[in-house]
DNA sequence: GCAAAAATAATAATCATTATCACTTTTATG
DNA sequence: CATAAAAGTGATAATGATTATTATTTTTGC
């Protein structure tokens, strides 16, 4: 990978935000301080940080996309009102990977494991 | 929801599977049965049936969704290499939204939960 | 400095899914 | 049984996120 200023605003950007953004989010926010950045180039980015292990893709279960520079072993849970993505820790249920090898002898190289439900601040408005 | 001659057989095609199809699998399945069969009545149904709980939407890893006619509490380990879904029994995790309630204070209402790696099938011939 | 490799912006293309709409089937009721 | 309202269907257009293409620009090792 050769330097581009794209992808250190597009990295920058990402690492600044709690929310697990989407590309497009990450599009509009970096846009702000580079006006001629395209999404294409978001995408790519995004896309090949995600392959050198520099970011991590998450899927959720709205079939949205999401992005997070946190690379330790974390959980997400998933608001189903306002989409935001939160951060669960790893304590919750570590190990999984090899339970998963006693249990089916199948070997986890990954895994995605995401919790859904209304999140805190979207149950105050109820 | 009213009776439908098709979606009995959508259901009933997604019953005999255990592979977990796509909704275009299950068009392509259904088809040799039906061969007026719509796309959009696949789609439509597949949907309608995950909402009244008939069923169950998986999104995997790589942003393709998955049907599951199991509606017990189970996990998903989804190949790299052939994208075949297998089924992991709960009791690798039980009571992880308990779990992450205490952790968290988040409510977890449901969840999705894939491990990602190369099945043994896939093994045998690299 | 300069050529090769990699990256970019802009935009066209793709692909899964959803919306639309004219028509058909189901079902409750008299 | 007749029938009308509600729900469902097939065909296809529309959408929206992502990827491919391409001419041009940047980066980087020598």
């Amino acid at each position: 990978m050769k330097y581009s200023k794209q992808r250190e605003l597009i990295l920058k950007t990402l690492q600044e935000n709690v929310i697990h953004p989407t590309a497009d989010e990450i599009y509009h926010l970096a846009r702000k301080e580079m006006p001629s950045l395209s999404l294409a180039t978001v995408y790519r980015n995004l896309n090949q940080l995600a392959e050198n292990h520099v970011i991590r893709k998450i899927e959720s279960l709205d079939g949205s996309v999401h992005f997070d520079h946190n690379l330790c072993n974390h959980y997400h849970f998933i608001c189903t009102k306002c989409h935001k993505v939160y951060d669960v820790p790893y304590d919750v249920a570590p190990d999984l990977a090899n339970k998963v090898l006693a249990k089916t002898g199948l070997w986890v190289e990954n895994f995605d494991i995401s919790f859904k439900g209304i999140c805190q601040n979207c149950k105050k408005f109820n």
